[in-house]
DNA sequence: TGTAAAATTTAGTTATGCCTAAATTTATTT
DNA sequence: AAATAAATTTAGGCATAACTAAATTTTACA
């Protein structure tokens, strides 16, 4: 069995290599909080293991055994959040941490019927995508909201789930995957938006706004 | 924050209590599946903690802190396998696994939200009972079905949560908590019973009954 | 009561997974 | 192309929690 580390080094491999290609000890290093030194170390012993592919120097990347194992954690998590969300009424800043523990330490058996009382969920309460049992991830092609125009109307898609004061504050404004908003302006010198949610004016910093993806954007 | 073998040595050292004063380190490795020579190690751990009463060769106990976190961890067991069982419809014999790794790792708040899902539930689906949030223990003497004799019907109360064979077997003659049966007949020399649970007959050994403890006894 | 057996503790080892500090390699700049 | 800066790796350490083996203490019995 695997430590709970090496499932996490596994996890954040499998994200940052999302955008780009290799991942390098430092950047793998900042993002799970540990000193990049550590993280060599961890990451030899996943070469061991076959579930990365490593020249020192040169990044990381995962082989098809370590993304299987990835996926598995992946899966795990996002059910975890939409079960926690659904199930228990959590509030959606809140699952997240939840998850992240529990991620590690559920069975397959306890996958397995939370996917079922879900009805096999595609997406999780902030929209990522749920890979199935098989690892194969819904396909999205989300739109960051920071590239929308003025007088552009859309449909909140995703929003990064990390960070539980920015959740609160989006739901403040009823932003949730979902929901629909029009654009107002967009301010310029990289200002922030207004936009229209529902009837309600809600004024959006740039900051905010890289954490938020678009989808079904049309103009109006 | 507690390790969780920390959180299991104070389970343990709990549950080992409840029958007799002090618990000796040959028992409590036992108990756990360690050498005596690393629970003496923990329990040291512990006693600097002020977790535990200590003195070599003497045996340990809880104080008042330690048993705080073993009731806790208890409750968070207890709690959990009946909401695995409930909600997730998952077997009973299946539940003490999955509840032995999530107890460390759920938050007050999933405790309190599976609490109030459940209805503030005083025994778990072994009929163990379940410590309320501030630690206090809902009263139960049960009887051994060992000391039942002939005639006698009575009602399940308990059975041992930790050999799901154990369980599957009850499980296979109703034999749940709450279930009534009647002794038919008690074989001599410390041989089987044989009783009658709603029409069916079955025979249970001795070493299956001792995991067995009844209540409401009354002749027939 | 003395001795053997059983239980317990001490001492030293191993494996994880993190750390810091120093050394090395790669990248950038002039 | 050499020098400096940045990134990465190596080396050595620490804490946790297990282990084995040896020493000690307690208990039991003859």
């Amino acid at each position: 069995m695997l430590s709970h580390a090496a499932e996490d080094y596994l996890k954040s491999i499998y994200k940052l290599q999302e955008k780009g290609g290799k991942v390098s000890t430092g950047i793998l290093a900042e993002f799970l909080d540990v000193k990049p030194a550590s993280a060599t170390g961890m990451i030899k012993k996943l070469k061991t293991m076959k579930l990365v592919k490593y020249e020192r120097y040169q990044g990381v990347s995962l082989t098809d055994a370590g993304k299987a194992i990835a996926l598995e954690i992946i899966r795990h998590h996002r059910l975890l959040e939409l079960y926690l969300f659904k199930a228990l009424g959590m509030p959606w800043d809140g699952v997240h941490e939840e998850a992240e523990k529990l991620e590690h330490v559920i069975s397959e058996d306890m996958e397995a019927r939370m996917d079922a009382y879900l009805g096999y969920p595609t997406s999780d309460p902030h929209g990522s995508p749920i890979p199935d049992k098989n690892g194969v991830v819904p396909k999205t092609q989300f739109i960051p909201m920071t590239s929308l125009q003025d007088g552009q109307a859309c449909v909140v898609a995703e929003v990064s789930d990390n960070d539980s004061a920015l959740l609160r504050h989006l739901g403040s404004f009823n932003l949730y995957p979902g929901t629909e908003f029009r654009v107002i302006e967009v301010a310029p010198f990289e200002g922030p938006f207004t936009i229209d949610i529902a009837g309600q004016q809600a004024v959006i910093g740039r900051e905010v706004a890289k954490h938020v993806f678009v989808d079904d954007i049309h103009d109006t």
